[in-house]
DNA sequence: TTATATATGATATACGTTTGACATGTTTTA
DNA sequence: TAAAACATGTCAAACGTATATCATATATAA
C-alpha cells in the first residue's frame, strides 16, 4: 500500500504539504499542488479510508437494510438507492435482513462497528429502541420507527382507493382484497384501508382474503385457487404485483377470462413488471423519487444530526396504470 | 461511542485484559473473562472495526460487483452471495456497476481504499490489469479476468446444447438463437456455441438473431416482432429468460400459438421466473451453488492469498426445466 | 524598509485498538 | 520449598491520516 509518505517523497515535499493538498486547507502554491497531484496519480495513491475514518472523518458508508432484494420491488428500489448514494460519494453496505429479527439486529451491530455514516431502513423486524440506540442518522422506508426518524412512503391509502375505484369503474361489484393479512404498521395495511373505505363509500361489501407474504408460492396458489373456485368474485385488488400475477396465472389455468369474468389490479408497478407483465394493471410507486428522497433526507440528517424535524412523514403520490387486466374495453 | 477503556473501567481491570478477552490470547481466568463479557454486554460494546482494521486486522468487508441487481438473475445471485457472506461473518459492499467502465473503476478504487478483504466480480467492463492491480483476492463470475483469478460459471455450452435439443426433440426444425450478439468472452457466447454445435450436428441451419442486452425493451420488442412476422421460425432458443418472455408476450399478441406453432426456451431459471412464469421452459443455473462456491473460493483465497491455483475454472452443471413453452404434449 | 501575506517543513498529538515487553503477583506442581 | 504455570497490570509502539503549533523562508504590499 502506498501511503502519504510515499507521495511526499516522490513529490519532494513533506507529508504535511500532501495532506494540505488532499484536504485543501492552509496555504499551497499552484506549483506544489500540481506536483503533489501528479505524484498521487503516478503512484495511484488512494488515501486509506480506514485511517481517515479513525481520524473522525466520515466513512462514506451507508447501511441499506431491506427484507429481500430478490423481490423485484426491493431489487429496483435498492438499485436506485445504491445509484443515488454512489452519486453522492457513498458506498452501500447491503443488508438483506429477510424476516429474521436476529439477523437484523446483528446487522445493526455490524453497521455501528463499521462506523457507517447513516442507515436507510426498509426491513422492520425490530422495535424502535434498537434503532434508536444506534445513535446513527436513520431514514425509514414505509414504517414508523420513532418520532425522530423520518419516514418516506408512497401514498398507500390513495393507492388502495385508486385500485378499488378502477375495478368498480370497469364493472366489478364483488371485489376482494387479496394479500397480506392485517399487520399493525405494515405498509399493506394502508392499502387495505384505502380499499375498505372505498368499498364502503360505494355501498359494496368488503371481502378480505388473507394470503401471507412469507408463504411458499405453492400454498399461496392453493389459497387463491380456493378463492376463485368457491366464491363469487369479479374483481381482485392484490396487495402487491406478485400476488396479482399468481391470480392471473391461476385464473388462466382455471379458464377464467380476465378481464371479462375477473378484473385484477396489482400494486408496486416496478419497471420489471411493466415490461414483462404488460397486461397487468397496477398502482405504481415512484421508486426513483422514493430513492432520491431517502438519500437526500439521509444526507441532510448526516450533515445536520440534531436539527429538529418539521416533517416526519413524506408521502409520495402513486399512479394508476391502466392495462388490460382491469379494463374490459 | 463506548470504547475499550470504558469496558475496562466497568469490569475493574485494564484495557489489556479486556483486549485479551476479546482476542483470546495470553492468560485469563474464567472469572475475569466473565466479568469482562458482562461489562461488554452491559455497555453494548462493539469493538470499533475501523480501529481494528488499521491494526492490520481484517475488515470483514467484501466488495460484490455486478452489473445490475434489478435483473432477477443478478438479484437472486447477489442475494444468495450476501447470505453466504453474512453466514461467514462478512459484510457486503454492493457495487451496481451497470455497463459503466468509469463507475466500475471508481468502485475498485473505493474498495481498495476501504480495505475490503476481497472482491466477487460479476461485472466485467474493465480489463484484466485494473483488477490485477488491486492486489486483492478476487473471484470472478462468468468471465476470465486473468490466469490467477478463479472463475465460477455455469456450463453455458451444455445449456445451449440442452435447450436446442429440447426444441428439436419436440419437433422444431427452424430454430433461431435470439439474444445478445457475439461478444468476446461474454458468457452468452458459450450458450450460442452450444446452440451452433447442436444445430450443425442435427443437420439444421443456424440462425442467429441478435437482440442487444442493453437496449430498451421497446426496441427489443420491435426486433422480435420483425423476426416472428417475417421469418420461418418454429423454435427459439433465447439467450436468457427475459428475452424469452418478450418472445412469449409478442407471440401471444400476434396470435402465434406456443408451443404449437412456436417453441420457446429461456436461460437462467431464477426462482422468480419459475414461480411467476411457470409455463416457460428454461435452462436452470444453480444459483445457490454458484454463490456458495464463489464465497468458499474467496474465503480460501483470503486466508491463503499466495497459494497457486490448481483449478482456474469451476464449471457448474445446468438443468433443463421442461415446461409448456417447449412441450406440445 | 517594514509589515504582512503566502508557502513549506518539522514535530507532536490524536483517533481506538492490538500486541509485545516487562513487572509483579498468585497458584499449582513436582 | 523452589520452580513452573497462571493471572493481571503498566507502558509503549504501531497502523495511516489529520491537524494544530511552531518555525522559517520568500514574496508582496504599504
Amino acid at each position: 500500500m502506498t501511503k502519504l509518505i510515499d507521495v511526499a517523497q516522490l513529490a519532494g515535499c513533506s507529508v504535511t504539504t500532501v495532506s494540505r493538498v488532499i484536504n485543501d486547507y492552509g496555504y499551497i502554491s499552484e506549483k506544489t499542488r500540481k506536483k503533489v497531484q501528479q505524484a498521487m496519480k503516478a503512484l495511484n495513491y488512494q488515501p486509506n479510508s480506514v485511517a481517515r475514518s479513525l481520524q473522525g472523518k466520515k466513512t462514506q458508508l451507508v447501511g441499506v437494510i431491506f427484507p429481500n432484494i430478490s423481490n423485484p420491488f426491493f431489487g429496483e428500489l435498492v438499485a436506485e438507492i445504491e445509484k443515488q448514494l454512489f452519486n453522492s460519494g457513498y458506498k452501500t453496505i447491503l443488508c438483506n435482513a429477510g424476516s429474521d429479527k436476529e439477523k437484523e439486529r446483528t446487522y445493526l451491530q455490524m453497521l455501528m462497528a463499521n462506523q457507517v455514516d447513516g442507515i436507510i431502513a426498509g426491513a422492520h423486524n425490530l422495535g424502535i429502541d434498537e434503532y434508536q440506540n444506534t445513535g446513527l442518522p436513520i431514514i425509514s422506508f414505509d414504517r414508523k420507527l420513532s418520532r425522530n426518524i423520518p419516514i418516506v412512503t408512497a401514498d398507500n391509502f390513495q393507492g388502495g382507493y385508486l385500485a378499488t375505484k378502477e375495478l368498480y369503474d370497469n364493472g366489478a361489484r364483488h371485489i376482494y382484497f387479496v394479500g397480506n393479512p392485517v399487520l399493525d404498521g405494515h405498509p399493506t395495511q394502508r392499502r387495505l384501508e384505502g380499499y375498505q373505505e372505498t368499498i364502503n363509500k360505494l355501498g359494496l361489501t368488503e371481502h378480505i382474503y388473507p394470503v401471507r407474504f412469507g408463504e411458499t408460492p405453492e400454498l399461496k396458489e392453493m389459497a387463491i385457487k380456493e378463492l376463485l373456485q368457491s366464491h363469487e368474485v369479479d374483481g381482485i385488488v392484490a396487495s402487491d404485483d406478485l400476488t396479482a400475477i399468481l391470480v392471473l396465472n391461476i385464473a388462466k389455468k382455471l379458464g377464467i377470462k380476465v378481464p371479462y369474468d375477473l378484473k385484477v389490479i396489482g400494486f408496486d408497478g416496478t419497471n420489471f413488471i411493466q415490461t414483462y407483465y404488460p397486461e397487468l394493471s397496477t398502482i405504481v410507486q415512484p421508486i426513483s423519487a422514493i430513492a432520491q428522497l431517502l438519500v437526500d433526507l439521509l444526507k441532510e440528517r448526516i450533515s445536520n444530526p440534531n436539527k429538529k424535524l418539521n416533517i416526519s412523514t413524506y408521502k409520495l403520490p402513486v399512479k394508476l396504470l391502466k392495462k388490460e387486466s382491469s379494463n374490459a374495453n
